[in-house]
DNA sequence: CGAGCATATACTCAGTGCGGCATATTAGAG
DNA sequence: CTCTAATATGCCGCACTGAGTATATGCTCG
């Protein structure tokens, strides 16, 4: 998981992801689209397939990077965990600061 | 967005993050719990909050962090755009390697 | 087989980020 | 007001990482 937010934590990584939602695409194509080297797009690649987010297929001498959806759906899951902040009244901020005055009996440490 | 998923791509800080998901927390806790150094922690919950994971209540010299429920369903949204991958039969490798052979004539360059 | 294309890998360098320690800051207790 | 608790900030060292250049590898075509 985390190498899933890592990965896609980085502000070219994230553009080749958003690239490959339009479609597979082999690296040279993405690195004119992206103004980089190849070779620092092909590490990109790399990163960006370890953590599964994408996959090859060879043709010829080319590579065909496209999306993986099975990381994109862990990611999905994960963050469904939290769905219940926002969904159910969980956790505000605003609300705590109301009881502030009555739970203040915590007295901490004694 | 990037930002967000940054936040969340370090190993500590996601730690910090289901650490909230079970409830708001002063600073303190946490550095016991992820063993680590309160000012590391400090640290760790500016970027958190930086990027709008977290928000703070103040409770005398405590800070009550918890989490911002906003900020994760930003990236909830951001995550649903990928969702065809999955759902459809979309951009699928396995299937581009049938294709392979009839769609061989793209002759590149050419 | 030799030339050229597409991509991956190795190496280097500069910038960034995490962790630790020391210190500043602010609030409550006596 | 002074002492202490809780937290934030500044500074340092070290490991990591992104971008670049040079080079190796593999495939196609003539």
């Amino acid at each position: 998981m985390i190498a899933i937010l890592k990965a896609l934590g980085e502000a070219t990584r994230f553009q080749i992801v958003e690239l490959l939602l339009g479609g597979p695409r082999p690296v040279g194509d993405m690195a004119v689209q992206l103004g980089l080297r190849q070779p620092q797009v092909s590490k990109h690649l790399r990163v960006l397939s370890d953590a599964g987010l994408v996959g090859v297929r060879v043709d010829a001498q080319r590579r065909i990077y496209a999306l993986q959806p099975e990381a994109l759906k862990e990611l999905e899951v994960w963050v469904e965990k939290y769905r219940r902040l926002w969904e159910e009244n969980f956790q505000r901020l605003d609300l705590l600061e109301e009881n502030k005055t009555k739970e203040k009996p915590l007295g901490r440490k004694k």
